[in-house]
DNA sequence: GCAGGAATCAAACGATCGTTTGAGGATACG
DNA sequence: CGTATCCTCAAACGATCGTTTGATTCCTGC
C-alpha cells in the first residue's frame, strides 16, 4: 500500500482512539510502518494530516448524502423519513465499510473540540450539505419557526453523532448478519429522529 | 480564594477549551495564578485533578437529578416529560450558575474520549443515576422492548449532551432574561426528547 | 546505463510536557 | 521564642512532542 494511504489509515485509527493531540506522530508512523519524517514530507504538518483524514472520508460521505437527497428533494411524495434516510444511511454504510466506523468517532471528537481552525475547515468545505438538508426539512415542516427548526435539526445531529460514534448500542450481535443489523440500526435512528422532528 | 478552588476553576475552563491533553499544567497554573507545583502538591497528579473536576460538579448535578426523580418516580400521575425535566433542568441550572456552562463542554469531551480509565470512573461513580432514570422510563414506556428503550435513552443522552455542551442554539439572546431563556431551552429539549422516546 | 527527481532514513533540533526536589515562607500552638 | 506543619516557590528532572536536516536509496525517463 502506498505510504500516504498507510499513514491516513493509521491516523484515523489513532485519532479516534486517543484524540488529535493525544496521538503522536511517533506512535502514528510506527503503527503505519513508515518513517517518522514521512508525515511532514507527504502532508507538510500534523494539522494538514488531520485535514486530509477528514477530507478523504467526508468527500465520499457527503457526496453520497447529497446524491440521495437530490433524488427526493422537492418531490411531492417525500417524507421526513426519506430525508433522514438520505442523511443516515450513507453514514452507516461508511461505518461498516473498511475501517470507516473509526471515522465516525473522529468526527465526534471534532464536534467536541471547539478548535476554531477545525470548525472553519468543516464549515467551509461541508457546510452546504447541512444547509441543503435543513432546507428540505423546512419544506416538510412548514409549521415550525426557523428557530424551532434549527433547534431540532441540531438535536438530531447530536443524537446521531453520539450513536454512530460507537457509544451506543450500535455494536452488532454476532448472530445478526451485518446487512440486517445496518437496516435495523437505520430504522431505530430514523424512527427516533423523525418523531423528534415532528413533535407537536 | 483557596488555591485548590482556583486550580479547579482554571482547570474546568482550560479542559473545556483545549481538552484534557491539550491543556498543560503550565497554562493551567498560570491562569489560576498559582505555582506550577501546586497541582501535584494538592491533587497528586494531573489525572487526579481531572477526576476532581468531574467530582465537584457531578456530585452536585446528580444529587439534584436524583432528588427531582425521587419526587416523581413510581407516582401514578408522572409523565415522560416530568422525568425528562428531572434530568434536564438541573443541568441547565448548572449551565447558568457560575462557570458551570463550561462543565457541560468538559462532559461532552469525556464522552468523545474513549479513555477507559475515565469511562470507568464515571460509570463507577455515577452509573446508578442513569440506571434509575432508565428504570423510570421503562415503567412509563412498557410497550418498548429493553433493546428499544436503551436505544432511545442513548439517543436522548446524545442529543442533550450535544445541545448543552454549547454547540447548538443554547446561547441566550441579549434581550431575553436568563430565567426565561432557560425555561424556553428546557421546553425545546423536553418536547423533542419526549417525542423521540414516545415514537410509535 | 546514467542522470535526476522522489522517497526514505537515522539523527538531531528546540520546545514543551508532567513530575520531583529542596529550600524557604507562612501560620498556629506549646 | 521556638518549633512543627502546611504551603509556596524557582529550578531542574527525564521524557516526549512536532519539525527539520542531510545523507542515502529507489525509481523513472532518456
Amino acid at each position: 500500500m502506498p505510504t500516504k494511504e498507510r499513514i491516513l489509515g493509521a491516523a484515523e485509527e489513532l485519532f479516534a482512539r486517543h484524540g488529535f493531540e493525544g496521538a503522536s506522530l511517533r506512535q502514528l508512523t510506527a503503527a503505519a510502518g513508515v518513517n517518522l519524517a514521512a508525515v511532514n514530507y507527504h502532508f507538510g504538518s500534523k494539522d494538514r494530516l488531520i485535514e486530509e483524514v477528514f477530507r478523504r472520508r467526508l468527500d465520499q460521505l457527503n457526496g453520497r448524502r447529497m446524491a440521495a437527497l437530490q433524488k427526493i428533494a422537492g418531490e411531492p411524495g417525500t417524507t421526513i423519513e426519506d430525508v433522514l434516510a438520505a442523511f443516515i444511511v450513507p453514514a452507516l454504510e461508511l461505518s461498516h465499510d473498511g475501517n470507516g466506523s473509526l471515522f465516525m468517532r473522529v468526527l465526534a471528537r471534532a464536534f467536541a473540540e471547539h478548535d476554531d481552525t477545525l470548525r472553519k475547515f468543516l464549515s467551509d468545505n461541508y457546510g452546504h450539505v447541512m444547509r441543503q438538508f435543513t432546507a428540505e426539512f423546512a419544506r416538510l415542516l412548514p409549521q415550525l419557526s426557523k428557530e424551532e427548526l434549527y433547534w431540532r435539526v441540531d438535536l438530531v445531529t447530536g443524537a446521531l453523532t453520539h450513536a454512530m460514534s460507537g457509544f451506543g448500542m450500535i455494536q452488532r450481535k454476532s448472530d445478526v448478519p451485518e446487512e440486517r443489523h445496518r437496516a435495523q440500526t437505520a430504522e431505530h435512528l430514523i424512527r427516533f429522529a423523525a418523531s423528534g422532528l415532528k413533535a407537536p
